[in-house]
DNA sequence: ACCTGAACACCGTTCAAGT
DNA sequence: ACCTGAACACCGTTCAAGT
């Protein structure tokens, strides 16, 4: 039984499957190769090469994150919604969102939610260079932020234990109080840090 | 001439000079062991791995990282002081901050830097998980921010530009402003984005 | 137009053998 | 304790040859 024709998308669709089940390190040439059932050789057909593949992967979860609608009766809410639904979205798509990384894509795959920022610090009553200093501002904090976080779930265990490091105090500095030392050694509430941080952005930068 | 003994130091001295000049992809087993002198397998003996060198690499990056000195009157000039030293400090090492990323380190390499924003924090008046709250929006901060803008300089020129982008508006929004288009035409100051935001956002999280 | 296998120049790693 | 070359199982890519 032969296979029916290979196609660019069939291609396109496997290399996807294998990165999002086995991550990106498991898409290889010869065990896409393999996975679809042909020679080696015949992906060099339709891709091009290894590099372009990735491309296409990555132009591919740029369209996947579709238009942001925000939600909110003030613009600061509405803003901050903007945010969060960029936030869930990335986070998604770890490893094709790592992709978009590495290949310097970032900012490209963020320009529907820009659009929808622009529209809402003009409702605001920001205008102007002002206006893109929140956008700006806002775009950097999620995206960043998103890098972070994927960041630390993969941290291994790191010794020595933030725990070690503020029960001991360095000499010079004053100690920090209980609770502060407390809240520093337990696990990082990441979703808090980022709703604080963007309220706080967006508290001081709306007129 | 034979070389004199080889040293898991000069080993690691090697890799970092070879990840500074050509980038982590040109630190290959092979092309250290000919810029050693040596055979392949001798750094096996040192090393352990590839893994492990790579780690121990990035362990270095992390100790270079010395202390930060806050400087200003006020606590929030000294905490704005912080974060743009350790913004440059991160952007000195590129190539191994990137090691430091993947390896998922980044947070590791800011405890120097988080010891003086706890000192800050306290100095301004913050107590327990209010502090906390602070000392971690400002690291997501930085460590965000770099990552964003060392992206945007590996980025392709994108088709579509954000100018054509801004330039023909999408249906249902209404136009910006035209300063507020050119302002996102403009290729983005990413210092000036950088210095907008910590500001805003210590001003939104200080007493 | 599409697919193939053979071949090339690379990888990281293991291992038995040397000194 | 330290170093070596040979060998293994992988890579991505090219290319002449098939249909």
């Amino acid at each position: 039984m032969t296979r029916s024709a290979l196609t660019r998308d069939e291609v396109l669709d496997t290399a996807a499957a294998l990165v999002r089940e086995h991550g990106p390190a498991a898409l290889t040439m010869r065990r896409l190769a393999a996975e679809l059932g042909t020679a080696v050789t015949s992906i060099y057909w339709h891709v091009g090469n290894r590099e372009s593949l990735l491309d296409a992967l990555v132009a591919r979860t740029v369209a996947d994150l579709g238009t942001i609608r925000p939600r909110g009766a003030t613009p600061a809410e509405r803003i901050v919604s903007v945010a969060r639904a960029l936030r869930r979205a990335l986070r998604e798509r770890p490893h094709l969102v790592a992709m978009v990384h590495e290949r310097g894509l970032t900012e490209r795959m963020f320009l529907p939610a820009q659009r929808a920022l622009v529209h809402e610090a003009h409702a605001a009553g920001l205008r102007g260079s002002r206006a893109a200093a929140l956008v700006h501002a806002v775009q950097f904090q999620v995206v960043g932020h998103v890098l972070v976080e994927r960041n630390r779930e993969r941290a291994p265990a790191q010794p020595p234990a933030e725990t070690d490091l503020w029960a001991t105090e360095p000499t010079g500095l004053p100690a920090p109080d209980p609770e502060l030392a407390r809240a520093l050694a337990a696990p990082v509430d990441t979703e808090a840090v980022f709703l604080v941080a963007v309220r706080a952005l967006v508290a001081g930068l709306l007129p």
